[in-house]
DNA sequence: CGAAAGGTCAACCGTTTGGTTGAATATGCC
DNA sequence: GGCATATTCAACCAAACGGTTGACCTTTCG
């Protein structure tokens, strides 16, 4: 909708978000398994897939009775962009890359 | 200091904080300096600028009754590259990911 | 049909955020 | 010493955030 550098990077900045992207970075879910490994209520998880809607980083699509979630990652290339442009002073760091992965798709989840 | 990527993405999330940042692209600045082209007072700037210090995102040094402030770009290093996780699916953020590749490496050469 | 499952809505609550103002603290200068 | 400059501190405020709960649709299925 209107995923602007505001709404994106503040929807980075909750740690559930991220955790939920990095779920979906496996497979598109429906609302309630992406609820389920939170300890917290099913309309708080709502309310933050509304704001990862919001941002662009995903996109829901409902079917029958069941919302799917899945990662929508253009919204990430203008902030991305835009942090390129302070990279400048960055030296190349490919094993951070790496450990990208990793680290994502292991510890983070709760 | 504790730079996380909830500090980071927070800090980033804020228009005012992120137009500091690209100021300080261009050149070290003391705390009156950055204030000038705001609309808001000297006190809210240095909240932001201590915000973004404690991001890890600038650096200050207390030269005389002067404050400098200066661009401390590792702390993007690292949500930058989170961020560039979701984009090696994305063919159009690869591209984006090359190119910063190749601008990184190509520091290198004479 | 009626009940259960999948999600959202609305109201509420405590905490954080982004801003203000005025006083306080250093530091530099004549 | 005394005054201007540079910056932060402290108290306050409205708005936004992250969460809860309970009611409410919609869809599926026996």
């Amino acid at each position: 909708m209107d995923p602007t550098l505001d709404t994106v990077f503040a929807a980075l900045a909750d740690p559930t978000r991220r955790s939920i992207l990095t779920m979906l970075l496996e497979d598109d879910m429906a609302v309630t398994d992406v609820a389920e490994p939170f300890e917290m209520s099913l309309a708080a998880i709502s309310k933050h897939l509304t704001i990862l809607a919001a941002a662009g980083l995903i996109a829901q699509e409902k079917r029958g009775r069941v919302k799917w979630c899945k990662l929508e990652p253009d919204a990430l290339k203008t902030a991305s962009v835009w942090m390129q442009g302070f990279g400048q002073f960055e030296p190349v760091n490919l094993d951070a890359f790496e450990a990208f992965l990793e680290r994502e798709l292991g510890e983070d989840r709760p």
